[in-house]
DNA sequence: CCTATTTAATAAGCTAAGGTTATTATATGC
DNA sequence: GCATATAATAACCTTAGCTTATTAAATAGG
């Protein structure tokens, strides 16, 4: 009875619903949402950087950005430090605490890509990661 | 700047942002949500059966199907008839200001797929379209 | 046949992941 | 030195689901 077979959009809808809950039911480590999970990685590449930045860099509005660090920083897994050249902007720095957290992204990034594995095959899956990525950048500019 | 380029996860529900948009700023006829469209599809393929077997098909709960409906009832495109055979249950059907609804649908899954066409090429879509599902149902069964 | 269990729908309220608009404070360009 | 732009964020909205509990009806077992 598995229908809309030619629907991308409602197919991609309930994969993101399936790898929300995939990614959820393993991170152990504490409550990170997937979102958060997102955020904090891109703080631990860009490290230092404004508040403004990282929401470009994801894509998001710099208020969905505020409010995941926000969140984060509840968990003190990052710090808002003042920037010393612009007084309204903060430079975003891992703490301590973040490095499990991140090592328990890494994890279970490891095992969504052995589930690929599993069910795609190995050459497909860098493949399938190309695709979708040549996908989303098409859409991104309407 | 474009980073995280092997987390499926994160890349999944990025795309699904855009797709949601790019659904959303097409659909002319009324304010349809691309649940909403997604439900009343089903329905055209199911006609006739009950709330909890289109939750069902849908891979929802059937609460969720149930405000999905009511959403859908309170713009008139489908109507809930008591099931003959049981007076808990009813039959959902399309109404007559449905079909233009449906029409937009497919029309913006065909704008959908030639945006696919043009970005993967023609003969990569099917293919991008098989795996994806694979993985959905991979991800299916934990 | 009648009680126990299951099932269909749904009310109430929660979560996740965004978005917009408006405000405040600070930088910066002319 | 003023007008404009920018960084962060408060307040509120939207989309798309979920869980738990309730009511009414169906069905299974003794």
């Amino acid at each position: 009875m598995s229908e809309q077979h030619d629907n991308l959009a409602f197919l991609i809808a309930d994969t993101n619903r399936l790898i929300r809950q995939f990614f959820q039911q393993r991170l152990r480590c504490g409550p990170l949402t997937l979102a958060q999970a997102r955020a904090l990685f891109y703080v631990s590449r860009f490290e230092g950087v404004k508040q403004v930045e990282l929401a470009d860099a994801l894509e998001i509005q710099p208020m969905t950005m505020a409010r995941l660090l926000d969140q984060l920083s509840d968990q003190q897994l990052i710090e808002r430090v003042q920037d010393p050249n612009d007084r309204r902007a903060y430079q975003i720095f891992l703490t301590a605490a973040a490095a499990p957290h991140l090592e328990e992204i890494e994890r279970v990034s490891a095992l969504m890509r052995e589930q690929m594995r599993n069910t795609l095959g190995a050459e497909q899956v860098n493949h399938f990661m190309t695709t979708l990525m040549r996908l989303r950048d098409g859409l991104l500019d309407d």
